[in-house]
DNA sequence: ATGCCTGTCTCAAAGGATAC
DNA sequence: GTATCCTTTGAGACAGGCAT
């Protein structure tokens, strides 16, 4: 430790009130106020400088606010509080400052409910301010919501939502909204979209596509007499319904299965051979054991069980 | 401890490919 | 045209990481 008051001070003035101090410390601000650090004149310092109330800064506090004092000078509340009650402006001394207690009442929800990052990025705010004003705020009887503290990833997510809200709104699959939202991972693509669509009132993919299949479901019913008629052929089918081959065989094949008409005879005797692999192994296991896709595996798993009786 | 978000495993319906 | 096997597409359950 360097011990300042045994050097000579810089040089001599005068406090607001007359009084002579020894100036070891000073620096200009933002304000163009010197600030200056020392001792009153022949006094013999124990501990460290303190701050010098000048005429200079008597009248600059007496034409600001404290928060104004603060921010401009560079000095901390308690300072400035002094100083102001030295000079008649503050009647209590009191830690709220109003232009900014009135801000954090202004901004309760989002500093309450906001990430950190968020309200950094906005407002500057640090993690341990946020929370003190927050303490603050709780005081006052302020309550937060049921919400948690919105975290970085979902502030990071949110933020890419509102900038594509529209065209998230016009996905038509989980791949569109993947592309969209940079995800790697369907699972987390569709757990924002869901979000989106929520919010937006619209229907999520999942409604979009049981409602699709509801439809050609009641599509395939409607038209069953024809569809299942054999005394036309499926091209005069397509024509008459107006869809292609395919649909119509699809159809066909999908109404068989639907009234139990459909006898599959299917590799029932691998199935059978397997049949302690597939009920002990897991899907994965058994894509490896046996050098089978996930489709496939789970296919022939479903086959034992519609087979075992 | 709790809720948010993501990754993994699993399942299901529709439709494509292909042998017959 | 049909039956069978498999892929594509979408979703649910659950666990774990993370911030609060």
């Amino acid at each position: 430790m360097v011990k300042r008051y045994k050097n000579d001070p810089i040089k001599i003035i005068k406090d607001w009130q007359g009084e002579d101090w020894n100036v070891y410390e000073e620096r200009n601000t933002q304000a163009g106020v010197i600030i200056y650090k020392g001792w009153m004149y022949e006094r013999v310092a124990k501990s460290q400088y303190i701050y010098i109330l000048t005429s200079d800064l008597a009248e600059f506090l007496k034409k600001h606010d404290r928060a104004q004092s603060m921010k401009l000078l560079g000095l901390s509340v308690k300072i400035v509080t002094k100083f102001r009650r030295v000079l008649g402006l503050q009647k209590k001394y009191d830690y709220t400052l109003s232009t900014l207690r009135d801000w954090m009442l202004e901004h309760q929800d989002e500093l309450f409910n906001q990430s950190f990052q968020m309200l950094n990025e906005k407002y500057g705010l640090t993690q341990t301010e946020v929370t003190k004003y927050c303490t603050f705020l709780r005081k006052k009887g302020v309550q937060r919501s049921n919400k948690l503290r919105k975290n970085k990833i979902g502030y990071a997510n949110r933020r890419i939502v509102e900038n594509n809200k529209e065209a998230l709104a016009q996905c038509e699959n989980i791949f569109e909204v993947q592309s969209l939202l940079n995800k790697k991972n369907h699972r987390a693509a569709r757990y924002v979209h869901n979000q989106v669509c929520i919010e937006l009132g619209i229907p999520t993919l999942n409604d979009l596509r049981l409602q699709h299949l509801n439809e050609k479901k009641e599509w395939r019913l409607e038209h069953k007499e024809i569809i299942l008629n054999k005394q036309y052929s499926i091209k005069e089918i397509a024509i008459q319904l107006n869809k292609t081959k395919r649909e119509i065989l699809t159809a066909r094949s999908y109404l068989k299965e639907l009234f139990g008409v459909k006898k599959r005879v299917p590799i029932l005797n691998w199935v059978k051979e397997h049949q302690q692999d597939l009920n002990t192994l897991s899907i994965k296991e058994l894509c490896e054991k046996f050098n089978l896709t996930m489709g496939a595996a789970i296919y022939r798993r479903k086959l034992l069980k519609q087979n075992e009786t």
